[in-house]
DNA sequence: CCGATCTCTAAGCGCTTGCTCACCCACGTT
DNA sequence: AACGTGGGTGAGCAAGCGCTTAGAGATCGG
């Protein structure tokens, strides 16, 4: 299931039966080499925390406890770790999506499974999207238009649902494009204001967008 | 050495018959040395662009069409350039909210009222609404709680008009609080994705936006 | 035991940043 | 004509930036 795209750092040291530490779920499972997994945790923290360019790469080596240089043994530029950021989880957003467009169901169960699974990544794991979806400005032009072709795919994938719940009767909805597109935007915007401090649990603002949505579409209850 | 706060400066220069050019309703009509104007609106829009951040006081005097110099004779930091676009961007943002909950009519009429104008004003000015939004933690400490403060009188404008749709029956909303934060950043993130050379007009997208947002609040058409 | 390799560091280079300072000039008043 | 005042400039400072380089220490196949 590991969708390594630049991967190829299978051969390193371990052995094939090993599994990195964390298992597949882990959220950074993938970057391999320990010290580059520790640099781009502690980009991440740094970039939600401050923005992109608010932070040092020298903040960023701090935290992951290294010398300023040794960031540079692992990733060509700051730019980069930022794209690197952006990659995995515009992967991670557009497969849950993805997921939830090709189950078996309703349209009306696939859009909630959609909705509520979308926004629990972007609440549980808030300081992530955060960076993802709001440091796209940030990327070089060759990385920015990766991206952006990423989220038209997100774009698609939800598109898809509502057009079917259309096509089967199940939503009342005039204008698909302009509500996908308000679908989207708000769930990728729990991950500006969701608080960890905050009365609700991750699951519980997915419950209560899944609602929202159905509504949104016309699903009567 | 005129330090404008708010308003007040009428006894400047120009005779009380006259108008600061563009009359009351122009954007930034209340910032009244000229060339402070100049420097304000040539921040919003590269901190639009880039990002405060990334922004240099040498950009935003090029703009303006002075030197980097000129600015401290107006402002005394970059971040007072912010905050001052901030606040009268919140002040505006508050007041179009609180109009609509304080105009007679149902809670429907008024809810959709709020955001129908709420989300144009995010739209058609796009840029100023993105700097507004979203360089809040570029504030330092004490000007970022001043502005939270009118977030939270924004937030209070809209709760109000839906508990009252609630209590009049208008409305089907089991969580009102929820609602009310999904509501209003739907809204904000209109500013985020708006594209002039798009499709819709911001009079086309506050329509459809006051659309969706009856529907989630249990209005039947 | 040797060199090759890889990871990481101390030091620092060249540049840009936010901001300041000494000075200038147009203009209204005397 | 002389002057004071407020908006403006050119040059530049101290600090901090992204990034590089020379080399240290650990590891390992031969």
């Amino acid at each position: 299931m590991v969708f390594v795209l630049t991967g190829s750092e299978r051969e390193c040291g371990m052995s094939a039966a090993e599994e990195t530490p964390g298992g597949e779920d882990m959220p950074w499972g993938e970057v391999t080499p320990e010290a580059a997994r520790r640099l781009l945790v502690a980009a991440v923290e740094a970039f939600a925390e401050r923005g992109y360019h608010a932070t040092t790469t020298r903040d960023i080596a701090g935290r992951a406890g290294m010398s300023p240089a040794a960031l540079y043994i692992h990733y060509k530029t700051k730019e980069e770790l930022l794209h690197r950021i952006s990659r995995i989880g515009h992967d991670k957003a557009l497969e849950i999506l993805r997921a939830a467009a090709d189950r078996d169901g309703t349209a009306a169960e696939r859009l909630a499974d959609a909705v509520h699974s979308f926004v629990r990544w972007h609440a549980e794991r808030h300081t992530t999207a955060r960076v993802v979806q709001y440091e796209l400005d940030a990327l070089g032009p060759e990385h920015r238009a990766e991206i952006v072709e990423l989220r038209k795919q997100s774009d698609g994938a939800v598109r898809r649902i509502i057009d079917e719940g259309v096509a089967a009767g199940e939503f009342v909805v005039p204008d698909v494009p302009g509500t996908t597109v308000a679908v989207l935007s708000l769930c990728i915007d729990v991950s500006r204001w969701f608080n960890t401090q905050g009365r609700r649990s991750p699951d519980e603002v997915g419950a209560l967008y899944a609602d929202l949505v159905l509504r949104m579409v016309g699903v009567q209850k």
